[in-house]
DNA sequence: TTAAATTATCTTGAATTCTAAATAAATTAT
DNA sequence: ATAATTTATTTAGAATTCAAGATAATTTAA
């Protein structure tokens, strides 16, 4: 392991934290312009796409903490953008579900919202995003060393 | 811009996002077992490469609003790993400077710390890292567009 | 079956971050 | 020179997140 190698790979870290962060950065700012806050917006695109959620498997795919999940569910049920609906099959579960409401305003803004993401990419060629994306898939997966 | 390309960014997007928290996460862990918590340890990091800094830069640097700043500068002084210093020449800006004691802190933890972060890259080749650095630092230019 | 262990959600309190306003110093314009 | 604007830091209060514990339901094992 040469010292070489360990510079490049923190040189790598710090390009990646810096990419992420001005995209991202970019990304919160347009998604408080519809009035949510990113968790609240990363709930709703889940259960838009993905379907109804038990609370405890949104807190797995989005980060978040179970406390924490309580928190946000709260609020989008306050906003009336999801409900709560219980399982049947084991009432210690409750799902999240997207309402009509919640519905109609994801596909009210998304379409904009992905044509923004596309133009804060724009500094890329088509060759170099299909790189970044069979790299840093490979990154994904990193599996967590120091619990 | 077709769909495709927009389809194209939104991946990216998501694998990005991906890769920095799965890689983020595993390094947050690490510095904890320093016992600061990630802000702490990006002000010290800082401080000992780019030397003494006013604290408003500090903010643009690592993306912290300047409420927080004070925060988390006040806890690092408390813990003597550094000292807010006057500037001479213009009174209302007050320097971050590191102490011995935050020098010694870093010293002792950085090699390690490079360490496992190479670890955590170690999915990649030397290539795949060469390459995600020339792409990733095009984004990481992105310019704020929604203030 | 009953007890123990596990799982899911919620509650509570602390930590961290943000926004907005307050204070203080410097600069600009009249 | 004085007033108005700008810049840097801090304060205060709200929002968000986490960790740990509480509660409730389910599953496992004796």
């Amino acid at each position: 392991m040469s010292s070489e190698q360990v510079n490049q790979s923190l040189k790598l870290f710090i390009v990646l934290s810096r990419a992420y962060r001005a995209v991202n950065e970019n990304v919160n700012k347009l998604i408080q312009t519809y009035g949510l806050n990113p968790t609240e917006f990363a709930v709703m695109e889940l259960l838009y796409h993905k379907g109804d959620q038990p609370l405890q498997q949104i807190g797995g795919k989005i980060l978040l903490a179970s406390g924490s999940i309580t928190y946000v569910v709260d609020k989008l049920e306050q906003k009336g953008l999801l409900k709560r609906v219980a399982c049947p099959k084991d009432r210690r579960v409750t799902y999240a579900q997207i309402t009509e409401k919640g519905k109609s305003f994801i596909e009210d803004v998304f379409p904009d919202h992905a044509k923004q993401i596309d133009t804060l990419m724009s500094e890329l060629s088509k060759n170099e995003k299909e790189s970044a994306i069979t790299i840093l898939k490979k990154l994904g997966l990193s599996q967590s060393s120091f619990e």
